[in-house]
DNA sequence: AATGAATGAGCGTTCATTCAT
DNA sequence: TATGAATGAACGCTCATTCAT
């Protein structure tokens, strides 16, 4: 199940719902309409604002009918940050597919791909809230931190591909710059940034740093 | 007058308050201290426990005796934020000072000496936070960028020292890539993050990629 | 539906809530049962006392449920004073209607009433502080002066009957004076007042004096 | 000793605060400086926002040393409500002492001057709050009582010479009816208020209606 | 599946007051 | 006289949560 933050959003990696088992139609189209609303309350209100009378009011529900579908407020936060960061694991195992791209090609594109997601109202949003999070919440942080794992995965394969001879740390390190380098222009050139017109510029900067780091870093690290 | 977080905290860049004057001994203090408590729980506890009553508790007032000091938590907060920002300020004014270097060594002196900072408890906890709250809250945003904007200059400046031939715009790029890309190493190498022991590591890898990027980018850009 | 102050207190003129259909029977009565509550606080203790956290406590709940019911303070003074002020004049309605009487005997039935009134409890408890409020407060100033205007119209329509001579000026300065002339009363002959024993008198008084000028004022004023 | 609201305001009776034998010659400045500041509060935004702070701020001094010249806030507000009282009772003494009019002509002149004070903006506005505070306060209401008891006595003394037939008990109805009668104007022609513009047409309404009653009300009452 | 109603804790804030200096 | 600092209570309000209906 996909679920988009709320009408027109683009959402490069889209929200997906866990499937309930056993859960009756509406019951799922419920928790899902919910979480929609929270999502939208935390891109746009930031988490201070998301609070169970707003996700109701902005879903149409009372109060009280929310403890219906998530027994607590935690719950319910706990499965909205889990189907966000889902729904970006979900997008990134997708992108290396495309076997007719050089590895250099297909690092370059995805490269610019998570470049070009992080300018989305979304991605710049909730990542630093993410961030925030993490740093006192355990479930946040080995979530976020599985998440970003699964996504070095692809580069680390690809590294692989383009320089051999690299050894399993050197090439764990350099995808993880490559990997932070690029979440570090959320708050310098995400949406509505002092720098969201120099993207396409530092992703060319981006772009040609990795691949010559990448094709030239000894086996010595 | 300097400020750290509270004791023992090593606090690279530490909280500056303007001086006030006058008063007597006890309440001469009385700003500084409840910044300082604001601080510790900011840090320790993060931006949502970050409350009036909290913050009075932790310098031994009541809460309403935390109005007599600052008018509104808002007052408190912004003055919280603009020490806190502007403690980062006079840190890296002082950084470049150090002539007895080549450009390059200073250039590495200087990443290498915010990538530490990254590494601390202090910057570590905070800069997330300020990341998520400058997406809703205009002061924070025009005031952290302001931060940026100026710790970008040391930057600039050493990369037209050592690539004269760089192009203006080509420069702020480039001084933009790299410090965004050292801040996004925050949540993987950061205090009590998964990657907290590849930071030396990381720290190569970074300082030699930005120096061969500063050197090679050519005049077009 | 109507609302008197509590228990027995007579309540010349009773508070008219609006209905409102829906829901269930313990919160059906809800806004009426805490409106009361305030009406008693207020004639009871003064404006002064008038805090949530006594109509909380003067109808059984708690302060936050309150809130529930009216979403601010501002909100419940408002209702509270509307219904108050409504219910004045949906009283004032209904006096001039009985054409058994003479229009003499009528403006002196009114007038017997309308002082009469002045001696209750509620009327002299609240009626000052409406008139307190309504020097600060632009809402109660027009809703009173709305109670009043409309009050005024019996007293006309009658003048016009017994000296259809009059000028529609004169006819509403003298409608105006009369009314004034009575209002003036509660503080000297209302409940608890020092002479309120002296109302039967004053009563006498005031119609021979308002009946003679309503017959002698001659067309130019 | 005299004490006019503020600045400019005309005010017809002034403020009387009593003479503090043994005080220092400061102190008394101090009394005065702290009442004048309550009384504008008083006047300009209502008896609500009249606390210590406010009335502090008003006077350039701190809260805590507005306890060095009243005790309490009580204390303070006794005071005030007592200069204000006295100082409407000191101007009430002055008025029938022109014995060279004849009586009808200062029965008149005493009521113009009443209900042109009444137009004022320190009278509308401090009244009302009296009344309101006289139905919860017994100091206030003693205190108000007394002030009326007293302006009665020059109606009753003008209403002997004119009508010596009247007996006593006749006598201080009716004086008790024509000041009622004018006070209740406050309300609908005082300061600001609606029908402020036809207060010139209510004092001829009323003076030659309470020359009437006076004239006219038979032995028998 | 949903509502109305209620709870208890906590929020930021204001208040009159106290007291050493 | 006057200030800085502090207190404790109360203020209006919002919150997550519960539960009978």
């Amino acid at each position: 199940m996909k679920l988009d933050p709320s009408p027109d959003v683009p959402a490069v990696p889209d929200f997906t719902v866990p499937e309930r088992e056993g859960g009756y139609a509406r019951g799922k189209a419920g928790h899902e309409r919910i979480l929609r609303a929270a999502l939208d309350i935390l891109i746009e209100e930031g988490y201070r604002a998301l609070t169970m009378r707003r996700i109701a009011a902005r879903c149409g529900l009372r109060p009280g009918n929310l403890s219906y579908y998530f027994p607590t407020k935690d719950a319910l936060v706990r499965d909205l940050l889990e189907a966000i960061i889902s729904s970006y694991e979900a997008e990134f195992g997708l992108i290396v597919a495309d076997v007719s791209l050089s590895p250099e090609a297909r690092l370059e594109k995805i490269c610019v791909l998570i470049m070009e997601d992080i300018g989305t109202k979304k991605t710049t949003r909730i990542f630093p809230e993410l961030w925030a999070l993490s740093n006192h919440d355990g479930f946040v942080n080995e979530r976020l931190q599985e998440l970003y794992d699964r996504a070095r995965v692809s580069l680390e394969l690809l590294i692989a591909m383009i320089n051999p001879a690299l050894p399993l740390q050197a090439r764990k390190d350099l995808s993880l710059f490559i990997s932070a380098s690029m979440e570090g222009l959320t708050v310098f050139a995400g949406y509505e940034k002092p720098f969201r017109g120099r993207m396409p510029a530092l992703e060319r900067i981006a772009t040609r740093s990795f691949l010559h780091m990448v094709k030239t870093l000894g086996p010595k690290g």
